[in-house]
DNA sequence: TCTTGACCTTAAGTCGACTTGAACTTGTAG
DNA sequence: CTACAAGTTCAAGTCGACTTAAGGTCAAGA
């Protein structure tokens, strides 16, 4: 049963020891019990970090991750809630595909006034009518 | 020549007042000229608009934006610059790609604490994996 | 001409996610 | 036994992206 210390999980997570502490807080993460004052964690936690850390750069807040994922690592969401979010990650996913396709064209396109540029404007027009469609997040 | 008054364009982009005048002093958009006090916005500004929804709901930040498309519309980054991002886009949607199938599977498969599920626990390696050859953003 | 409502400016406030600072505690090495 | 590095708490600060509040201006309609 190896437990880690928080400047030990925070070396292998590369998560700062603040960080922990406020996740700690907000009750994303636990620690197993102590020594002395020290937390000490267990392995797991590198695994919960690691979701954590996808969870952000796909833009959840905190809460919503935490919500995600339960308090002890459980899913505690309904499955619907759950095919929700991952529909939400889709639409997601595909606004920055579209982003993506545009700065490449951006990068590669030699007009002058890329708004001007017709195919610049259609993956404009694209994305526009993705969100004017559903505008979940906004 | 049709110029749109602040709360036009905020009708037509679902964008607040507040915000498309905090856009403008953050120099992301630029009004037309003025009617006595009030801002006039060429129709440009619209997809000027929709670009900078694109960008934020790729996770960049309004400086970001502003400097991938530049003070009036044009790119102000260089080709190099500009395939970075790319391929950071491409980076990013690989992650939300995984939480996506992550979440996907939490909403099906039957094991009580997904954590201790292998292919859930494969998922997450997986990112982490990423997250540690890359760790750009962190 | 007068009123009104839409817009203006500036400053301050908010929210999430941390970070930083100050003062305190403790297991462990010397 | 003592010193000290590494932790701890709690409060306050920071940063980005806005929003809100307070007070001011002005084009247009009655």
């Amino acid at each position: 049963m190896k437990l880690l210390d928080i400047s030990e999980v925070a070396r292998q997570s590369g998560v700062a020891a603040s960080a922990l502490r406020h996740y700690e807080e907000k009750g994303l993460i636990h620690s197993a019990g102590r020594r002395g004052l020290k937390r000490l964690f267990g392995p797991e936690v590198l695994d919960q970090l690691a979701v954590i850390r996808l969870g952000k750069a796909a833009g959840f807040s905190l809460e919503e991750i935490k919500g995600m994922f339960g308090p002890d690592g459980r899913p505690s969401l309904s499955r619907p809630v759950l095919r929700t979010k991952a529909d939400d990650l889709d639409d997601q996913i595909a606004r920055m595909t579209s982003l993506r396709d545009m700065i490449r064209h951006v990068a590669d396109c030699p007009a002058p006034r890329h708004i001007e540029c017709p195919k610049f404007q259609k993956l404009i027009r694209i994305s526009a009518r993705r969100s004017a469609v559903k505008p979940s997040k906004f």
